[in-house]
DNA sequence: CTAGGGTTAG
């Protein structure tokens, strides 16, 4: 037999990790037992991948064991442990170790620092920055986009314009940090401006420039985003970017475009389902929404939170009681998804829209945690379209302490006033909203040219 | 040939 056909310091690491990814710990174990068994349990590489893995798999005690008897560690083994802790909760012993590691090169702290962005530590994910003695892209990038997703812009902007060394990931978060902040003029000048620096667009920035267009909601520079992207785009089936224009040709009123991108896909994905039948909901087509989740669970594709929020408001739209009715029950039952305010605040239009408002408070009310405005919001709409002035004032009551600057919620409630008649009662609201100094922002209507 | 880092869609 060919002693090659063994694994050896190469394969156990490769084998090692896809144990880790797939959290099979027998059978990391088992490799564990035929690795001492071969004697190389002391191969640095094979030593880092065994704390590596027993650290993915949440055993510490054997991955800090693995740790502490290694004779020769580097930045990576002590890396792999402080990855370990910080994966199971113990924040305090990974920075503890990070803070004893003897040699830090810059990639080490660009971690560290990325670990406190993804936990929204910008604190001290910022200490870090300004202590490391050399920051490079990554650190700036990382800095960048935690920034971007706490929603200021306004300092990832200024990290931006320090950065000496963009590269396109430190020009895609800036675009996907503006359009994560709803400012698409910013994203599309930051997309000019990356353009015309000749920095050949990828798929990713691609997604950042579409998305922005589609929140600008004109068909016009659809039309213009689009050929774009097919001219310059090399992989024609990178499903983000599939998915990005179905969203932005339907939020722009391109529903036979949007049609056309989703039916031409060869895998069709999640999102691609999602952003297509968000568009049909829109358009007001909600019944032909739900045909396309149905068709999305035949083809196996599992359904998530957002999926659920996507169908159920589309139920609503189409009226469909019963079957939205049936889809919230699946989605606890079947799916283990708790229902979480949003798809409650889509159960409550759904009920409310159709009139059974007495269903819909009783639903509210039924709520584990406290309604946020968005479940308030849609039962005042509800007891607007019914003219029920009493559960009305209920959901008012509770919407102008959670969101009392919505000039929405008070044109609501004094039309609901109007239609009963009760003349003194809307004066009163228009008082409170004149003492508020809001004013009723005007309905704005797309025109699709 | 093997182990650790930053940007993406609904």
């Amino acid at each position: 037999m060919r002693r090659s056909l063994f694994p050896d310091h190469f394969s156990f690491p490769c084998l090692l990790k896809s144990c880790a990814a797939h959290s099979a710990l027998s059978l990391g174990a088992s490799l564990h037992s035929a690795i001492v068994h071969l004697g190389l349990e002391d191969d640095l590489f094979v030593r880092t991948s065994l704390i590596d893995f027993y650290g993915k798999c949440r055993q510490m005690d054997a991955s800090r064991k693995l740790f502490d008897t290694m004779l020769h560690k580097n930045e990576v083994s002590w890396t792999a442990l402080i990855d370990g802790y910080w994966n199971s909760g113990d924040g305090i012993s990974a920075r503890d170790l990070f803070d004893k590691m003897p040699h830090r090169n810059a990639i080490t702290w660009n971690i560290m620092i990325d670990r406190y962005v993804k936990a929204g530590d910008l604190i001290n994910a910022r200490k870090l920055f300004d202590e490391m003695p050399e920051r490079n892209t990554v650190s700036f990038t990382s800095m960048i986009d935690g920034y971007a997703k706490a929603g200021d812009m306004a300092s990832a902007r200024f990290l931006f314009e320090q950065l000496s060394d963009k590269d396109i990931f430190s020009w895609s978060a800036m675009v996907s940090g503006y359009v994560q902040n709803c400012q698409p003029i910013e994203a599309l000048k930051i997309f000019l401006e990356m353009y015309n620096r000749k920095i050949k667009p990828d798929e990713v920035v691609l997604v950042g420039l579409i998305s922005a267009c589609s929140q600008f909601g004109r068909l016009s520079l659809a039309k213009w985003v689009n050929s774009f992207v097919q001219q310059i785009s090399f992989d024609a089936d990178n499903p983000h970017i599939y998915a990005a224009l179905i969203d932005m040709n339907a939020n722009c009123g391109n529903m036979e475009e949007a049609a056309f991108l989703f039916d031409s896909m060869k895998n069709r994905d999640l999102v691609s389902y999602c952003s297509i039948m968000q568009g049909y909901s829109i358009h007001m087509s909600g019944a032909k929404a739900v045909e396309l989740f149905e068709r999305m669970l035949k083809e196996g594709i599992m359904p998530d939170e957002v999926a659920f929020t996507v169908v159920l408001a589309a139920c609503s739209k189409a009226g469909l009681v019963k079957e939205g009715n049936e889809y919230f029950n699946l989605m606890k039952t079947e799916y283990g998804i708790v229902a979480s305010p949003d798809h409650y605040a889509c159960m409550v239009d759904l009920l409310g829209r159709a009139g059974f408002l007495k269903e819909a408070y009783d639903l509210l009310r039924s709520m584990p945690e406290e309604p946020h405005a968005g479940v308030w919001g849609a039962l005042l709409a509800a007891c607007n379209r019914h003219s029920n002035a009493e559960l009305a004032e209920i959901a008012m009551s509770r919407l102008s302490e959670l969101e009392p600057r919505n000039a929405g919620n008070y044109v609501s409630m004094s039309n609901i006033y109007a239609a009963d008649d009760r003349w003194m009662d809307v004066s009163r609201i228009r008082t409170q909203m004149s003492c508020r100094a809001l004013r009723k922002i005007p309905g704005c209507t797309w025109i699709y040219s």
